[in-house]
DNA sequence: ACAATAGTGTCTCTTAGACAATATCGA
DNA sequence: TCGATATTGTCTAAGAGACACTATTGT
C-alpha cells in the first residue's frame, strides 16, 4: 500500500476593516516555497495526541497564536492536491480578534481578505471557502461571532460583527432580543465606550461559563 | 516520520421498526476479527480518487450497497483508536431505505438499533453517535429524511420518518406547510396507498431535479 | 442647542401550532 | 353506517421586523 501524506491546514479567520480576513504565511519549504499559503504541516504521530493537537501545535509554532476557538472543518484528499503525492489534509478553522494577531502573531503573518484570494497553493482556496461558508452558516444560529470580538465589546459592535459575517443587515431590536435570550453576556459594571460624540454604549463580556462553549439558538438570527 | 494508518469508516443508517439502525459487519480480519463493526477499510492511494471514493468503494465491496446520499462526517484520529498504531479514519455516513439493504445488501449485513450498540471496536460507537447527531440536526431544517424513504411515499409516512429521526412529534399542518414550501415533492398522478380501512393517502416522489440534492429551509421544521 | 448614536417601547406582519371540519376508504 | 385516517380550513399564539421615541454624549 502506497504511503499517504497526512497533514493539517488551518484557516485562521479574523475581522479587519469590516471584512473577513484569513491568515497566510510564506511557505518556507518546497513545494510552493515562498508562496503564501495557510498555516499547515505534517501530523506528527510521535507527539500529537490527535489531529486537533496537530492543528494547535502547527498554529502555535507557525503563527504564535493560540486560538480559544478551533473547530474541525473537513478532510480534503486526493492524488493531485499535493505535488508530493496522494495526500490527506484535515482542515480546521479558528476565529480570533484582530488584536490577538497583532499582539501575539509572528511578524511574518499576513492577512488577506477572504474575497480576494488568488493563487493559493494546494486546495487552500477551497479550504478557506469551506471555512467561510461554515462560519457564515453557524453564525446565523449561534454565538460564534463573539470569538471575533475581544474580551469587552458593545452590542452595536457585536451586531456589526454579525452583519459583516452574515453579509446582510440585522434588525436592531430583533438582534438584541436574540442576544438577550441567549443570556451569554453580562454588562461590565460601569464600563462604557466613551470618546465619541454620542451616547456611550455599555460594554459587555461573555459570562464565564460560556468562555469555551458555543451557544445555539433554535431559530435563526436573521430569517429574512 | 512514523507512518500513519489511513482508513474510512461508514455509518450506513436506515429506519427499521420505527427506529434508526446502523449497518454492522463481522470483521473478517484482525484486529477485532469476528467482532461486529462499521464497514470500513484502508484508503487505497493507487485506485481511489479521494476519500469519498474510498468510502463508496468500501461500502459497495463490503455491503453490496451504493447509497445515493453519502456525506463526510468528521475525521477521527489518535494513537489509541486502532491497536495497529497511530491512525486516522475519515468517517462518512449514508442513508438508505430499509428495502435497499434487504434487496442489495450482502446476506451477512446486520442491522442494530443505534441506541443499543455496545462493545463496538475502535471508536465506532463515537462515529455512530456523531452520525446520528448530524442526521438529527440536519433533518430539522432539510429534506434529508427523504433519503430514508423509498421512491414513492405518502406524506403521513414522511412525517412519521421525520418524527422518528427527530425524536418528537411534529404538528401535522406545519409539517405539510413546510414540505409544500420546499416544493421538492410531486404527487404521482393517480397513485394512492390503498389497502387500509381509511381514506387512502396520495403517493409522492422527489422531483427529478432534487434527486441528488438536499433542500434546506431557513426556519427549522420543529422549533421546540 | 445640535448632531449622532445608544437603548427601549410598541405596533404590525409573518409563521407556527391548535382545533376542527370534511373526505374517502374497508368492514 | 361506522371507524379510521387523509386532507384542508381557520383561528390563535409567538416571534420577527418596522418605526419611532427617549437617553446621553461631544461639539
Amino acid at each position: 500500500m502506497t504511503d499517504i501524506i497526512c497533514t493539517v491546514d488551518i484557516a485562521l479567520l479574523t475581522l479587519k476593516d469590516a471584512s473577513l480576513h484569513v491568515v497566510l504565511l510564506k511557505r518556507e519549504n518546497d513545494p510552493f516555497r515562498g508562496v503564501l499559503a495557510l498555516p499547515g504541516g505534517y501530523v506528527h504521530a510521535e507527539e500529537d495526541a490527535d489531529t486537533r493537537d496537530a492543528a494547535v501545535r502547527t498554529l502555535r509554532t507557525k503563527t504564535g497564536i493560540v486560538s480559544p476557538y478551533l473547530e474541525q472543518l473537513a478532510t480534503f484528499s486526493g492524488p493531485g492536491r499535493d505535488p508530493r503525492g496522494w495526500s490527506i489534509s484535515i482542515g480546521y478553522f479558528a476565529l480570533v480578534p484582530e488584536a490577538v494577531i497583532n499582539q501575539a502573531g509572528h511578524p511574518q503573518v499576513e492577512l488577506l481578505a477572504v474575497g480576494r484570494l488568488k493563487g493559493l497553493p494546494f486546495d487552500h482556496q477551497q479550504i478557506v471557502e469551506a471555512a467561510v461558508s461554515r462560519v457564515r452558516n453557524k453564525s446565523s444560529y449561534s454565538s460564534l461571532p463573539v470569538y471575533l470580538c475581544g474580551d469587552a465589546f458593545t452590542l452595536p459592535r457585536l451586531q456589526s460583527v454579525y452583519e459583516t459575517v452574515l453579509g446582510e443587515p440585522i434588525n436592531k431590536v430583533s438582534f438584541r432580543r436574540k442576544i438577550d435570550e441567549l443570556a451569554i453576556l453580562e454588562p461590565i459594571a460601569g464600563a462604557l465606550e466613551t470618546g465619541r460624540s454620542n451616547r456611550p454604549a455599555q460594554l459587555y463580556r461573555l459570562k464565564r461559563q460560556y468562555r469555551d462553549q458555543l451557544s445555539l439558538t433554535d431559530r435563526a438570527l436573521n430569517a429574512r
